[in-house]
DNA sequence: AATGAATGAGCGTTCATTCAT
DNA sequence: AATGAATGAACGCTCATTCAT
């Protein structure tokens, strides 16, 4: 029956709706206040619902903090696969592409005071339900993607690394985040230098900026 | 007058000794199950106390665990502080030096499990009350420490850095902070890898062990 | 929608079921024990509800007392009005509506020992959220209404009074007043002899009584 | 032996100091913020005392209150007495000596933000503890002694009340709590127009002057 | 006489979660 | 799908009172 099958994805897309709206104002008051400074009731009022529609969509408020986190975290690392070379010029100047790169999750981490949430959700993920996607899988497909595209300079004869790729991988991730928390905590540290360290560890020739 | 004075230091040595205690009791759940799945009732039980007696001596649960987290940041700083070269074959092995400062950091991190608790707390510091010896001082110092000993090396002729120092300490602190971040999510990680990345940057000669 | 309808009226009804006890059950624990010494528990366990329930209906405690003194205030005065000469006899005996008028607050505030909880009230006032219906408001509306009904009698020709009518409005309040601190402290004191003095003040020429 | 009793006098001294200190600052906090909202580490904090001394000198929160109202009850009731006629001129203006006598009691009243304090003692004095002088007691003597004084002015010609002197004293009392009440809900109510009503009331001929 | 650490009961309030509607 | 009244356990915090010093 056409009329019934309208009807079932009428509610589908209003279920969907309502998900999206829930998501959203729950991401910005994270963002805002914290997750554990956020209460349901604070979600759902700013979305325009009650306590029982955000019950019929997430288990919990742990349940919607992992999926949020796990989305963004997969937007991110999607958009950053994006920032690819397209013009003949770009090919060759390798310092450029890092550039964009690190400046795109800069600016993702930046615009958005994602820093203490993150944090939040890391300090607590141990203690999250994280059926699949989990931040692990995560980070190790983060690494693997970074590893990947390093090999893929090295052999164009683009950079000219030390370390072996794996460690130079983690290493890039790890001199990120932990720009990140410095910036976070003293504003006048400038998270743009962890361009120079990279370039550096990666053998890129290109003299630093600064 | 003698009995005044002993009469005062008893209820001192009291008073010291309960919070002591209380600090103890703190540290351990917010090791065990966060700051914010800890209530008060926790750390007076676990510390042999009543509530009353919390509220004497700190002002609120945030106070406790800035004076926790600062006093602790501040005994690290100390304790790496006093890990030096003390005989003639060490003077000249940087890379052993480096080793054992890197490992007493990951030794004080790993064993307590202080990961999240770290986290947790640079995720809330903002709204965290910080009159003194704030976090911002804190990193602060330790750059500058990093940075100092730095000098101090390569002045020595014992290492040879193409960065400058002042991003050199940053990055170090970064990489520190980041491996942490990464083998507490994805305990495969292994944050001793990060020795060779701080020894390459800083140009060690000594080749990777990796 | 008749369903929405009735949905929507079946969780009002029982909203307002649930206030209704709450207040009943607040308005006899504030009269008992007064207002400082009852607690929200004992008001919840009194009307068969737990916490949450109250502070679904009432932002606080203080909210509840200055909603329950409102209410009150106003169905007395409400009350005060419907006492109506409604016979030709009582029309010219000015002297038994006055008498029913102070006895019917005397009974009033006598029976439900209404004056400690209604000296907390005026004592704590400035301290109460006040939105509207403030005992300000009502205070003046009660002397208005008490001005208004003796230019009637002034008009009638049944009263012949020296003071002011606007005087004289707040001194028959201020008896009354003064009249339940006096009985309420000691019990000998006899609030009915204020109907003398009322009707002297007045102008009514009927002999007082004793 | 002299030394002794010196000693115990210095004692005894240092003692009435600390008392007469703590009920100053009791007295001041609970004007400022009502009884049950001041708390002992208020009331001793304010006085440079520590918790201790209040328990040795009081009872209880509730002893304090009852000795500090009932001093100032008393003090009040003294100095009114003192208020009398000291020229020939004052002796035969009746209307001066009683606008004296409102007059010291308003001034006692407002200048120190006393009603709520004495409203919330009176709504509590049931529930408070009164070994002696208690405020039946001290009422009973105030109505006595105005009675006592309409008594004597009566004798002396210089009023001509038509209700009974008992009813009068009390009345006037009544008059004077009932237009603090009031003034202290509405402030533009104006205390000093009972001055009026009680000059009617006793049958002085002088004219209102409003 | 005075200190001040400690008690312990209690308080107002919050909140994740449930469920009849 | 959504409502919203109700639960019930906790929570951070206060405070009158006690007592070893």
């Amino acid at each position: 029956m056409i009329v019934g099958v309208i009807v079932k994805t009428k509610h589908q897309l209003k279920a969907e709706q309502t998900i999206k709206k829930l998501k959203k104002a729950a991401y910005e008051l994270f963002i805002e206040k914290g997750f554990s400074h956020t209460s349901i009731d604070d979600i759902v009022k700013k979305a325009g619902f009650t306590k029982g529609a955000f019950y019929i969509h997430f288990k919990s408020k742990e349940e919607i903090f992992t999926m949020i986190m796990n989305e963004r975290m997969l937007i991110q690392q999607t958009d950053l696969r994006t920032i690819e070379p397209n013009s003949i010029e770009q090919h060759f100047d390798i310092r450029k592409i890092i550039e964009q790169k690190v400046e795109y999750m800069l600016k993702a981490t930046e615009s958005e005071h994602w820093t203490p949430m993150f944090l939040e959700f890391v300090a607590n993920c141990h203690r999250l339900p994280q059926e699949q996607n989990n931040p692990t899988l995560l980070y190790e497909e983060w690494r693997k993607e970074v590893e990947k595209h390093l090999l893929n300079l090295k052999q164009k004869g683009l950079i000219d690394p030390v370390l072996p790729l794996d460690l130079l991988a983690t290493t890039i991730i790890a001199i990120f985040d932990g720009f990140n928390i410095q910036s976070h905590i003293d504003h006048s540290i400038n998270p743009k230098r962890q361009l120079d360290v990279i370039l550096f560890l990666i053998g890129s020739r290109t003299k630093p900026s600064v």
